[in-house]
DNA sequence: TCTGGGGTCCTAGGACCC
DNA sequence: TCTGGGGTCCTAGGACCC
């Protein structure tokens, strides 16, 4: 493979600078950012965990995913602030048309993360490293946030790279600085080694991404599969994966929520689905898909977690059929001990083109159908919650369940 | 006042078919 | 009366990411 430049771009501490910044365009004095602070959910309605943390934060040794509770132990005078995650989407896409502005092909990560292919455009803007410093001032001066931005040549290293100091920093991580940048590093700092894969590795002498690098691959392979010599590969800085452009096909769509107190009946069970399904059906037919196979998760009381699933006959996007799956799935898997967390999730997607005859068959379908765009229009126009469901009244629970922002943002997983 | 929500990919076991 | 192996699909569960 010819030799890329790609850079990754890291907002530090997304939510919280964003908080920070908003905050401060806003007429107050004080930045999140000098003083312990945090994003974090609200206890009592059971979200009770840190989003985001300052650097004064994390000097306490608060970490993101802890809980409130953990948190306030660890520093009394902690600055809680809840989340906005419509504010997020706002600087995420500020951050990506900036981007734009310096290769076509740039790879929106997270809300928070992009990868840049910076190959092509080096003949226009000039050395990569000078142009990273551009790209970081030119964000904390027109968007008032910090970023990390780490240049190599491929993926992996240039994300590793934009996690070596934070924050505000260039860092590159070229061949030649793999044993010097990243082999010194704790093997659990290395991309794709998580809680369950640290201990496995310990146990066989591996501390190091350094280590692992020097492992044997046949051992890592037979002792890990296929994941052990992904994270092999990535201890000795190999990833030949592209910088993806926009249109990457999603695979999936889903809704979950944790309810506030714990679900002991159906029929309650039965609503809060019944809004998840809403949500989850409104963007699958926003993306102009079907889905074939239909999903129920539950999470008891104790964090016990499990699922069922079933494939449809045929795929569908209607709100009607697929609650009635949705129904049929949450009876069969149920086992009656209280309901901590519910979601619906819809696989095997596929275009609504291939399918239009097989749906206007039924008159009933055709019937859904009209009904749907009927909702999700007026929807649209006025609100969320302009339509509800009649069974919702006095219930309760929210008519509409799960969903970020208003826009759809790629939030995307553990695979570069 | 204890522990979110959105994703992707991999594996193992059973059913079923040839 | 006794006994195969390969391929594919489906489902549940687990690991990882931000």
């Amino acid at each position: 493979m010819r030799n890329r430049n790609i850079f990754h771009i890291d907002a530090n501490s997304a939510y919280l600078s964003w908080e920070a910044t908003w905050r401060l365009q806003h007429g107050e004095s004080l930045d999140l950012r000098d003083v312990p602070s945090v994003v974090g959910g609200d206890p009592k309605s059971r979200h009770g965990i840190i989003l985001a943390k300052s650097i004064p934060a994390k000097k306490y040794g608060i970490k993101t995913g802890e809980t409130l509770y953990s948190a306030r132990q660890k520093c009394p005078d902690l600055l809680i602030v809840p989340p906005n995650y419509e504010l997020y989407m706002k600087c995420s896409n500020g951050m990506f048309d900036l981007l734009k502005e310096y290769s076509h092909l740039v790879q929106r990560y997270s809300v928070d993360e992009c990868f840049l292919d910076y190959t092509e455009s080096e003949k226009l803007f000039g050395s990569p490293l000078k142009t990273a410093y551009k790209i970081k001032n030119r964000i904390q001066e027109e968007l008032g946030f910090t970023v990390n931005i780490g240049i190599s040549h491929n993926k992996l290293l240039s994300k590793m790279a934009s996690e070596l100091e934070k924050p505000n920093k260039v860092h590159t991580l070229f061949s030649d600085e793999i044993a010097s940048k990243m082999w010194t590093l704790p093997v659990d700092d290395l991309f794709m080694v998580g809680n369950k894969t640290l201990p496995k590795l310990k146990r066989i002498g591996i501390s190091t991404i350094g280590d692992l690098a020097k492992a044997n691959l046949s051992h890592m392979k037979s002792y890990l599969k296929s994941h052990g010599v992904l994270i092999w590969n990535y201890a000795n800085g190999i990833d030949e994966s592209p910088v993806r452009e926009e249109d990457m096909v999603q695979k999936g769509v889903g809704n979950s929520t944790t309810i506030a107190f714990d679900v002991t009946n159906q029929r309650e069970a039965h609503l809060i689905l019944l809004s998840l399904t809403e949500t989850v059906s409104m963007r699958l037919r926003k993306k102009k898909s079907l889905a074939r196979v239909v999903s129920v998760s539950i999470k008891d009381k104790d964090f016990a977690y499990y699922s069922h699933q079933c494939a449809l006959c045929a795929p569908t996007d209607s709100t009607n059929v697929l609650f009635k799956y949705v129904k049929k799935l949450f009876n069969e898997a149920w086992k009656g001990e209280p309901i901590r967390h519910l979601g619906v999730r819809l696989t095997e997607l596929c275009s609504r083109e291939f399918y239009q005859i097989s749906i206007f068959d039924e008159k009933s379908l055709d019937k859904y159908r009209r009904i749907d765009e009927t909702v999700d229009c007026l929807r649209r126009q006025y609100g969320k919650k302009s339509v509800i469901r009649g069974s919702f009244l006095h219930s309760g629970l929210k008519p509409i369940a799960g969903g970020v922002g208003e826009e759809e943002y790629k939030m995307m997983s553990s695979h570069l």
